[in-house]
DNA sequence: TCTGGGGTCCTAGGACCC
DNA sequence: TCTGGGGTCCTAGGACCC
């Protein structure tokens, strides 16, 4: 490779502005200007009058353990975000019109988009359903046509319009890609880096999460020019070696993270928080059959992904918040339900459970390639007798 | 008024092998 | 019998992201 003298990347942050609710907006345009919640699992459809006039439900009232998934801008303005409770969401807006998710047609608009963006730069990492990164590094156009021009087709194919920042890497194109948001075009140069970037809240970072920030803000460090400014014995004592290096890379706006256009599944899984807290003997009827569907559904899910795995995992969490997992690792990969659910099993004896359930899970990894349903690798029996 | 569901990556200890 | 070091796999937990 010519690391030595690689000329800069030309890298491009794309994400879709308010992306669910705007799915929503283009189903029922009547929507438009009014803070819209999406989320929760009680949620219901709009019912249609005999007129043809749509009733949609507020947040007011909600009961129930759901999370906002997405808001408009307008109810981001009355304090509602992502993440957060409904119930608390409902307390601050409660005249926020409530739609209830509905992926499939997320989904449908992801491909839409994604294949517009391909037809012009194919160089692209997904990430995720609203997010795509670009490598524009070969494209002979100048950047800002080239932004226009991807924005153009996105709008074109879906009437959605999204955000881009571009940088030399992904770190800063990211970030950029949020200062103009909605519809916006960033450009960042590596000579902005003091003026544009340095101002920013730490936060602003993919990478630093919660746990992160607030440990730099207890050492003082609120923005990234503080973090560039501050001694690395000091980011080593707090992080560690490694993140203390990353950390002050990324004050320096250095990343040399390539796109990457493919990568395979690492693993699969299925979980469910209950309505209520469940007891592990009153309520056994109810959490076996939770249980079972689980298996069920990730037998499903890597039927149609076409992959088997090896380890078998559980996620409790209990009433106290509290998770704990175990896995197990079989001698073989399998994509059965049966053999999923045995091994789950094993690995739920290990689980000393004192406390009610809040939350059920099942992941599968050590994922291959399986080759459909007639696959011997997805019977159980042979399987069984392995942990008999 | 407590906190969804689906992922990835990292760390760290112990087992086990050479 | 002791000492020792590297490498890989397995397991558990945690941070973070969309």
């Amino acid at each position: 490779m010519d690391s030595e003298h690689a000329r800069p990347r030309r890298i491009a942050h794309l994400d879709m502005d308010a992306f669910y609710a705007s799915v929503e907006r283009l189903r029922y345009p009547e929507l438009k200007g009014l803070p819209v919640v999406i989320g929760g699992g009680s949620a219901s459809q709009p019912t249609v009058l005999p007129d043809g006039t749509r009733l949609f439900s507020r947040l007011q009232g909600y009961v129930g353990r759901g999370v906002v998934t997405t808001s408009t801008y307008e109810a981001r303005a009355l304090g509602v975000f992502s993440a957060m409770g409904m119930m608390k969401a409902a307390q601050l807006a409660p005249e926020a019109i409530l739609l209830p998710v509905d992926f499939k047609a997320y989904r449908y608009y992801s491909r839409l988009f994604k294949s517009a963006v391909a037809s012009i730069a194919p160089h692209m990492e997904d990430r995720g359903i609203d997010e795509i990164y670009l490598d524009l590094s070969q494209h002979p156009e100048d950047t800002l046509t080239l932004a226009r021009n991807i924005k153009q087709a996105v709008f074109q194919a879906t009437g959605l319009s999204c955000s881009i920042g571009i940088s030399p890497n992904k770190l800063l194109s990211k970030i950029a890609s949020e200062l103009d948001k909605p519809d916006g075009i960033t450009i960042i140069g590596p000579g902005d880096l003091e003026a544009r970037i340095w101002p920013l809240p730490v936060g602003k970072v993919n990478g630093i999460g919660p746990k992160a920030n607030a440990r730099l803000a207890a050492a003082g460090i609120h923005t990234i020019a503080e973090l560039a400014a501050a001694a690395p014995e000091l980011l080593q004592s707090l992080f560690g070696l490694s993140y203390a290096q990353w950390l002050l890379n990324v004050a320096q706006g250095v990343d040399h993270r390539p796109v990457v256009t493919y990568s395979e599944p690492k693993s699969i899984s299925r979980e469910t928080t209950f309505e209520r807290d469940l007891h592990v003997q009153h309520d056994k009827k109810v959490l076996s059959a939770q249980f079972s569907q689980l298996c069920e559904q990730l037998e499903g899910d890597l039927l149609r992904k076409g992959y088997v795995g090896r380890t078998i995992g559980i996620k409790l969490r209990f009433d106290d918040f509290r998770t704990v997992t175990r896995d197990l690792t079989l001698p073989g990969p399998t994509g059965s339900a049966q053999v999923i659910h045995h091994a789950a099993g094993q690995c739920l004896k290990r689980i000393e459970l004192n406390h009610r359930i809040r939350l059920l899970g099942v992941r599968i990894s050590g994922l291959q390639p399986g080759t459909g349903p007639e696959d011997e690798t997805n019977r159980a029996p042979e399987q069984l007798s392995l942990y008999d």
